[in-house]
DNA sequence: CGACATATTGATATCCATCAAACCGGGTGG
DNA sequence: CCACCCGGTTTGATGGATATCAATATGTCG
């Protein structure tokens, strides 16, 4: 995050175990958070156990940032997580004499809204098959070190991101392995290696000629 | 829209049949729209005929604002629309000096992406008389007048926002009516009177004791 | 009045959720 | 070192919610 007059000073650094909530729904927001090491899941939960998990956040990325006062999600650690601190009071005073922090926090903000309305797609119209899919070709993108694909998320999350059942997100592995589109590294379920990107994008594509 | 110094005056005023495009994707974003009348939809198309509804803009609602120079979602007019135009590049440029403008902006963005994530819970997770529930209330709020909700789309603009089929959106509608919870005027499926708003919620809720 | 779009209702098919069981790796403690 | 357990994953069997296909109403417009 940069203002005009270079980077903004966090203000401190927090560490968080797999599973811990770095803040909850409807607790007010003091703090602008961005990832320093681990992945981060913003989620909702229904009174029935019914759960949406609206995006990952993983090394770099910023979020917290919401207008009105209030978090409309949980924020939680998927893994061993640190995260540093801004104060969102301190944000929004630089901005008011600050274009281009301003643009700053739009652009990310819209860059978050264009995700949203991409992943409205998946969720509302895409075959389980094609959600799975479209999910390794998104953190591929995301995190793809040295071709492996090291997921830090179970499968359940897998799963309550795409608005699937957790079965059906491995299923649809098992079947992109036995096509031979994606391999495993060891025994390891979470350590994914692509084998043919593109052949994996055709399984995100209405049903033309599927290889 | 306003500025630190007053509204901005808007460019041109244009109008739209049903069913008219008023802008494409992949076009380039020259226009913010405002709707003056009428009804907006914005979805994208699936190269097998699946589309998805990301949102509705209604009387007052300012859509179109997209950074990254292009438009991500196609905007036609659901009945006859008329729009009034804003040059996007005019609004950057006072931004720039005006951080009321700047704010309304990102205020404008933030909102927008509230509502996606509310939608993508709904996409995700909930089952299609919850999804048809939370819609007719979500309308009514934003344009109930009098007591009668008189809704410009039709049930396959409802079931591809809703991420459902049409016969669904009907049959839920259906068995609402028959529940006693909405009614029509006259024989017009498209004019509804919500009897009981409470119980009309219930329907939007994980089962517990639905009267 | 007839032609066409839109909506409802019914019958059937299908994808996926759910239930259930087996598997696997990793940690713990005897 | 091995037995045991435990959380996560895979795989199989079954049921159910909703998509899809089809037929019938109902409304609209020329």
């Amino acid at each position: 995050m940069t203002s005009g007059s270079g980077p903004i000073v966090s203000l401190s650094e927090l560490t968080y175990k797999r599973g811990d909530q770095i803040y909850g729904k409807d607790e007010p927001t003091n703090y602008v958070c961005q990832v320093k090491k681990g992945a981060v899941r913003r989620c909702r939960l229904l009174s029935d156990g019914r759960r949406q998990i609206n995006s990952f956040h993983l090394s770099g990325d910023i979020f917290g940032l919401e207008n009105g006062g209030v978090h409309r999600f949980t924020a939680e650690a998927v893994v061993e997580t640190t995260v540093s601190l801004i104060r969102q009071q301190s944000l929004e005073d630089v901005a008011e004499f600050d274009a281009v922090l301003s643009r700053n926090l739009l652009s990310m903000t819209t860059s978050n809204l264009q995700h949203a309305e991409n992943h409205m797609l998946l969720l509302g119209r895409k075959s389980s098959m094609e959600r799975v899919a479209a999910f390794l070709l998104e953190m591929d993108e995301r995190l793809a070190a040295a071709g492996v694909l090291s997921l830090p998320m179970s499968r359940r999350d897998i799963a309550d991101y795409l608005g699937v059942g957790l079965e059906t997100v491995s299923r649809a592995v098992s079947q992109l392995h036995r096509a031979g589109v994606v391999n495993f590294i060891g025994n390891n379920q979470r350590e994914i290696v692509i084998l043919d990107r593109h052949r994996l994008a055709s399984f995100d594509q209405p049903s033309s000629a599927r290889s």
